[in-house]
Order: structure tokens, then C-alpha cells, then sequence
DNA sequence: CCTGAGCGC
């Protein structure tokens, strides 16, 4: 008869995750073999957050809900000259006037403004929560739809 | 959507 179906459910499940993606099998298993803590000799630039090079742009992160764009610029304009400054919103209720993810971003118009914002800024509290300010990474690519004019609002970088 | 790590249209 069907004997051979009645797996312990531990057994079951371990076959199971064997053949999840590895992607989700990461989450239960421990497959990392560069632990840093276990192998003290390998202090040599082994970057598990890669640092974004120096740029005039930051990328701020640990906003509160509520704070707005210009609050984002009026706070980072104490230790430079802001460029831009852009909450990223979600497009509930609008596009561009939904509420805030939570993060943003601030060009200041030097690296020197931008290398002070994040000396001034990062780790400091703005609207009651934490923030952290570090050099953003090159943003993604610009892709215009197959049918839609390049830049009918002007590509900012 | 008021959630909490992250990289924008």
C-alpha cells in the first residue's frame, strides 16, 4: 500500500525546503561560509554594505512619514548648499502625492557641502526619528516606454 | 494603507 507517504512532518518539510529556491532556502538554512567574526584574518576590505563612492548626492533613509521634501532640504541646507532634495512618495492618492517611503534623497552643490550634510546629518534626528545619510548610489538607468517621449518632465541625475 | 528595510520615474 501508500506506506512509504507517511513521512514524519519533519521529514517532510526538509524535503520540501531542499527543493525551495534558494532564494527562500537562505532564510532556514545556514549556507554563509564568510563570517567575519569566525575568521578574524579576514579583516581586508570584506564590505558586507559596499559604500557608495563620494558623490554630491545622498541618499537618506530612516525619514519619518511626515516629513516633506522641503523639511528634508531646510534641515540638510544647515551644513551646505541644497541642490535638490526629494522625499520618495508612494503614488497612494496620486503621483507624487502620496505618502512618504520613507527615505530620500539630497544633492547638495559640492562634494564638500555633501561630505559636511553627512557629518551633520547622519544619525541625527529629524521629526522625532533617526535618519542616516550616506552617498547614493548611481541611479537606476532611465527607461522610456516603448511609446512615450523621452523626457516630458526633464530627467534630473 | 500611516506597516519602518531600503536606493528615486
Amino acid at each position: 500500500m501508500a506506506m512509504a507517504m507517511r513521512l514524519p512532518a519533519i521529514a517532510r518539510a526538509a524535503t520540501e525546503m531542499a527543493s525551495a529556491p534558494v532564494g527562500l532556502r537562505r532564510l532556514f538554512c545556514s549556507n554563509a561560509t564568510n563570517f567575519s567574526f569566525l575568521s578574524p584574518q579576514a579583516n581586508s576590505e570584506t564590505p558586507a554594505r559596499p559604500q557608495a563612492d563620494p558623490s554630491t548626492n545622498l541618499f537618506v533613509s530612516g525619514l519619518s512619514k511626515r516629513t516633506t521634501s522641503e523639511g528634508l532640504r531646510t534641515a540638510f541646507a544647515q551644513f551646505g548648499e541644497v541642490a535638490d532634495a526629494k522625499v520618495v512618495t508612494d503614488r497612494v492618492s496620486g503621483y507624487s502625492c502620496g505618502y512618504s517611503k520613507g527615505f530620500g534623497f539630497v544633492r547638495y552643490a559640492t562634494l564638500e557641502d555633501s561630505a559636511k550634510g553627512i557629518a551633520g546629518m547622519d544619525g541625527k534626528f529629524l521629526d522625532g526619528w533617526v535618519i542616516f545619510a550616506e552617498y547614493a548610489r548611481p541611479r537606476e538607468p532611465y527607461r522610456p516606454q516603448n511609446n512615450m517621449p523621452p523626457s516630458p518632465y526633464g530627467n534630473r541625475y
